[in-house]
DNA sequence: AATCTCACG
DNA sequence: ACGTACGTGAGATTA
């Protein structure tokens, strides 16, 4: 007999049980539509006897959350706030169950339950899709069937291909002809307007597809006839997402959705209080198991007087108990070499007094010369450095091999990729080194990536100097002057004590009490950000002082006070770099985040002068100069942009003299700050509404605009369609250095996620060869000043900026290498040019 | 936990 | 037909 796997539409199961079900609450949170959707998922069970079971949710482009995506949503269903937090736990209850969770940026349920269906035809599986979404009917066929769930949860049909043309009256293969036709309100699928359920179905039998219809169209008569000519788009539209593209990029491999792990869930149920799930659960035989015995675990724990002869190891901090806390605090190290795992026990006096027990340390020193294979080497380095143990070279990262295979996981920790033990990293280090080397990645890793990570580790050890005098009374400043302006408001506006910190309850004052017209609008309401309200200056007093109100108050609360809580005992403040936290390639900087230091006012520029040098050395501070644009002139060719770049001259005003057709003497200021834009622009993956949003001229203008400027510049106007073509061939987006981001939004059956994969498909190129370009000449700056015997250290990057601090007399020389060191780092068809200044506080190098 | 706003390149 | 610039991190409010 065939083994079946139930492939459950996550998103469609937990609506219907939320609607179908009363609020039920245990300690505060609501578990309605958790305890519904186990109810119907026991009840498959009990059908259908399934061997697998895997669950598919919706994850929709992150970069959507704001704007497009939350109307998107608005426009169809939104999640109610008493549903939102179920589907976490629903999540958390099975992957406590082992089955399988399934979810992909850029795609719906239904396109994963699609992939699976073709997965199983493919293993000779049947396949069930528990669902209550028409949509997924025509997936029915070749050995998969819909379990269609009925009204509230407790009855549902099984639908073979006969039962649903019995059923509806269509075909399986009709139902996106049908959907086309007639629309779906709930998924907001428009169809044809005036044609419903009835009308549809008649047309279908007459013509048995959307196309045949739209082709016979002219004989249709009366207003029903004149109707589908008029919407023929709009069907062809309307039918194209409803189909269901069964390509979401899901690796996985079935026998972990096997069903036999499902008792492990137990202890999570009864943290829900979901008895009655669970007495369900051991009724059907599921019994809890007893945790693993710790003895039966087969370890061979030596001490480190034995002496091992393999030439590689690998070398973890590991803890033993769950990780509850952010910071978790390791309780041993393990060192592995092929067939031998050695362990030593940190005690927890070791880390509070950094000190490692002479005859431990004597005991590791052998082993710590070998090639050293780690995960996430830069934290290992931190915690050795806390030991006060010399630092040891790693060979491998497995955490960094993830990152460049693909750099868009939520979590890089090592259980995602490998047995969670010292064997494990070995195990995974073997299968990176084969996928990398295929992927054209092995030097960026071996070359860029691992020494990079000695270079942050140095700086994040080193910090940067903060003078907390200067933060304090720059901080009582802005407080004053946040109290004055907060009396403005209020005076000028005449409505007293609302939180001004409060976007809901300013946006009721300005756009109601004080009849403002409203612009953009929120979820919740009225936006109010500085965009919106700079249009409403001229026409309210009170506007002025809330936009200076909100300046002061974000600088006195994310810099002033965050930086003076940050500083150490000595008055540095430590960031932490994160290397694998971009999709493109670029590091960010987080607690603090050193990387969005104010500067483009000048009240926030002012805190740059609390970055200070220590007594008798500088700080040195470099910026390539518009590196993304010299990347875009090089990857396009384009003759006018490589000339520009060429002759040194200015590039916005070199754009305006050939947008606007005149000389460069004759550019206005005006024009040089579109032609900036633009050029902006095109790094993003230009549109004509973002132009316009932007520079505030209508549509219109910025689409002539773009289109003058593709004119001037065709050979960008080349690279941007190449671009886009590649990451519909490739699937993915790649750098000069080889670093790739996938592209899984270019096959999204949704339009705006489709045009939102094409810009990242002109912008990831672009941002991340830059990112490959500071990298590789952050690894020779700390190599050179290593090299020199210099006690000059890099403190900080800032994506295309370098700082480094100096001893004064060394200050020449570190000027010197950072130019040296940023501009030959790699040849391009047009130079790479570095502005190194230098001075005391970082307000003075700017 | 999600949303809004805003700081940077 | 559709809505938008690309990439981040963080604080305050709201729910």
């Amino acid at each position: 007999m065939r083994e079946t796997l139930l492939a459950v539409d996550g998103n469609s199961l937990m609506h219907r049980a939320f609607h179908a079900l009363p609020l039920m609450d245990s300690n505060g949170i609501y578990t309605n539509a958790v305890h519904g959707f186990l109810s119907m998922l026991l009840k498959a069970m009990q059908d259908l006897s399934p061997r697998y079971i895997a669950v598919a949710f919706d994850e929709h482009a992150p970069t959507f959350r704001h704007t497009a995506y939350a109307d998107y949503k608005a426009g169809r269903r939104a999640t109610p706030e008493e549903l939102r937090p179920q589907f976490v736990i629903i999540k958390e209850i099975l992957s406590a169950m082992h089955l399988g969770v399934l979810s992909v940026t850029g795609y719906e349920a239904d396109d994963i339950l699609g992939t699976l269906s073709v997965h199983c035809q493919q293993q000779n599986l049947d396949c069930v899709l528990l669902t209550g979404d028409r949509d997924a009917l025509q997936l029915i066929g070749n050995g998969t069937k819909v379990l269609f769930t009925r009204k509230g949860i407790t009855e549902s049909t099984l639908f073979d291909s006969a039962g649903v043309k019995e059923y509806f009256g269509v075909t399986p293969e009709q139902v996106t002809d049908w959907k086309g036709l007639m629309g779906d309100a709930s998924d907001n699928i428009p169809g044809i307007p005036g044609v419903g359920e009835k009308t549809a179905l008649k047309l279908l039998n007459e013509y048995h597809t959307l196309e045949n219809v739209l082709a016979h169209a002219a004989e249709i008569k009366g207003k029903l006839g004149e109707k589908i000519r008029d919407h023929a788009e709009l069907a062809i539209f309307s039918k194209d997402l409803a189909t269901i593209r069964p390509t979401a990029p899901i690796d996985f491999n079935l026998t972990a959705f096997d069903v036999s792990g499902m008792a492990q869930g137990m202890p999570v149920l009864k943290k829900y209080q979901l008895n009655g799930i669970a007495s369900r659960m051991e009724k059907l035989g599921m019994e809890a198991e007893s945790p693993l015995d710790e003895d039966n675990i087969q370890e061979e724990i030596l001490t480190f007087s034995l002496s091992c002869q393999e030439e590689i190891a690998s070398f973890l901090a590991e803890t033993d108990t769950l990780p509850t806390a952010i910071h978790v605090t390791p309780t041993h190290l393990t060192l592995a070499v092929p067939g031998k795992l050695y362990e030593v026990i940190l005690q927890q006096d070791m880390l509070s007094t950094g000190l490692m027990p002479e005859e431990a340390w004597e005991a590791l020193r052998p082993l710590l010369s070998r090639k050293l294979y780690v995960h996430d080497g830069k934290s290992l380095l931190h915690l050795l450095s806390n030991l006060s143990l010399p630092m040891p070279e790693f060979a491998w990262d497995t955490m960094l091999g993830a990152y460049l295979h693909n750099p868009q996981e939520k979590s890089y920790a090592l259980n995602h990729f490998a047995q969670e033990d010292a064997m494990g990293v070995l195990n995974l280090a073997k299968k990176q080194e084969k996928m990398l080397r295929e992927e054209g990645m092995l030097s960026l890793m071996l070359d860029v990536e691992m020494p990079l990570l000695y270079a942050l580790f140095d700086m994040e050890q080193a910090g940067f100097q903060v003078d907390g005098q200067v933060l304090s009374t720059l901080g009582a400043q802005f407080t004053k002057n946040a109290e004055e302006l907060k009396e403005q408001v209020y005076a000028l506006s005449g409505v007293r004590g609302f939180n001004l910190n409060s976007p809901q309850q300013l946006g009721k004052v300005l756009f109601e009490t004080l009849g403002l017209p409203a612009g953009k609008k929120t979820t919740r309401g009225y936006s109010t950000d500085a965009d919106t309200l700079e249009k409403l200056v001229d026409l309210h007093p009170c506007i002025a002082p809330i936009l200076q109100y909100r300046q002061v108050v974000k600088l006195n609360s994310t810099y002033i006070d965050a930086l003076l809580r940050k500083m150490d005992a000595t008055g540095r403040v430590h960031t932490t770099f994160d290397q694998t936290g971009t999709a493109t390639g670029r590091i960010s900087s987080s607690e603090p985040n050193l990387q969005n230091i104010p500067v483009r006012t000048e009240m926030g520029r002012e805190i740059r002068k609390a970055f200070i040098s220590r007594p008798g050395y500088i700080l040195a501070d470099a910026d390539y100069s518009q590196i993304e644009l010299r990347v875009l002139a090089h990857f396009s060719g384009d003759a006018a942009m490589v000339d520009a770049f060429q002759k040194g001259q200015d590039i916005h005003t070199r754009t305006a003299a050939e947008v606007d057709g005149i000389p460069m003497e004759e550019v206005t200021p005006a024009m040089r700050s579109s032609a900036k834009a633009v050029n902006f622009g095109l790094v993003y993956g230009i549109s004509d509404f973002g132009l316009a949003r932007n520079i505030g001229i209508s549509r219109k203008a910025a689409a002539d605009f773009i289109a003058r400027y593709f004119a001037r510049y065709p050979g960008v106007k080349k690279f941007m369609d190449d671009a886009v073509k590649k990451g519909y061939e490739d699937g993915y987006a790649s750098t000069l250095m080889g670093r790739r981001r996938q592209l899984p939004e270019l096959k999204a059956s949704n339009a705006n996620t489709r045009n939102f994969g094409e810009r990242a498909a002109m912008n990831t190129p672009v941002q991340g060869t830059a990112a490959d370009i500071i990298k590789l000449a952050m690894v020779r700056v700390h190599q050179a000043l290593k090299n020199e015997n210099l006690k000059a250290k890099l403190i900080l990057q800032v994506h295309d900026e370098l700082m480094i601090e100096a001893p004064k007399e060394e200050e020449e020389r570190v000027i010197e290498i950072l130019r040296q060191c940023m501009e030959s780092v790699i040849e391009l068809v047009v130079p790479l040019v570095a502005e190194v200044k230098s001075g005391e506080s970082w307000y003075e190098t700017k």
